[in-house]
DNA sequence: ACCTGAACACCGTTCAAGT
DNA sequence: ACCTGAACACCGTTCAAGT
């Protein structure tokens, strides 16, 4: 469960949990009742711990579902590998990203619905641009990649999560092929 | 507000309100205040009755949210113009809807938290593949491409809604662009 | 620093009762 | 058929108090 948890100078009593085992109680609550099932009540329950004690690792319940969705983001080939050619790259990354999201569909609408004010984000978002910039194409168009890319991402995990006479499941990856096609092209011409 | 009402004999005492009346009063709170300003007892404050007296009128918040959504998503390009080419036609429809869903965000998170059991999504669905059918493509095929194509309009809606610092707002376009233009060729084609 | 229960201000929904 | 208030089972969060 990649994310960071400052050192603390371990000051007056040992702490009964950690952000790690909140975090897994959290996500087990998830994929057995959906968001509705994430309660800090639930969790503290899971846990044997009042409820109020959650506050001690997280401030709010919003910070608490920002760990579970970079929990969740974190996969590794989101991290740019030398020589691979940019379409490659470009379809693993987004192709990863699209398994975590499809296996948690909840977790894509924390990506909705949330402020999204941390810096996991931010850092997703830099590593596929790093991706883009590796094949010298300039920032802004590097960006309006990036977004028409994740656009459709996000669409197809939200749709197909929950799809009931949708398209077939070779529709997400047709779509990726054109917008991967079409971005590319235009990237290496301009 | 385009939603239907079914007459009713009118035994019994004569409703204080109506189905569009809860209906413009939930959109108000909406606009002013988001999802989270949308609750039964507000809209009762709002019309100056009774909470529970909502429930004459919509059998639970999920039935209200969805007639929400229909009367968001009603616009009339998406009803078949004869005449026009697919692609122009398929554009102006798309166009629409990410209009609509974008001065109202939140009924694009609701399409994706919603279980979509309701009638309205099939019309709209059934619409959009008459587009498609209208070139003489198969019904499989025509699913898949709406499906690519309503993808991408979601992703785009809710990403672009709260864009900090993504891509400019030309995105869109250009990766509609790219899914119309390799769709169209591929029907066209195969 | 970490833990706790009571209390507060909200929810959606059920129920029993009124017209 | 429509309306209503009380009550129930939940929330997140604040507060004051404990270790």
């Amino acid at each position: 469960l990649g994310f960071v948890t400052a050192t603390r100078p371990q000051r007056g009593r040992k702490p009964l949990l950690d952000e790690v085992r909140v975090v897994e109680s959290a996500l087990s609550l998830l994929d057995e009742g959906g968001l509705a099932a994430v309660s800090f009540r639930r969790i503290g329950q899971d846990l044997g711990v009042s409820h109020m004690t959650i506050y001690s690792y997280f401030d709010s319940k919003d910070a608490l579902l920002e760990a579970l969705v970079a929990a969740t983001l974190n996969v590794p080939s989101v991290r740019p590998r030398e020589g691979a050619p940019l379409a490659e790259a470009l379809t693993v990354a987004m192709h990863d990203i699209y398994g975590a999201l499809t296996e948690r569909p909840a977790i894509a609408e924390l990506l909705v619905t949330l402020p999204l004010n941390g810096t996991w984000i931010n850092e997703v978002r830099e590593a596929l641009l790093d991706l883009l910039r590796d094949v010298g194409c300039g920032d802004a168009r590097a960006r309006d990649g990036i977004s028409v890319l994740f656009n459709y991402l996000l669409g197809a995990v939200l749709i197909d999560a929950r799809r009931s006479r949708g398209g077939s499941p070779q529709a997400y990856d047709q779509g990726l092929r054109y917008l991967v096609d079409g971005l590319c092209a235009e990237l290496l011409a301009g």
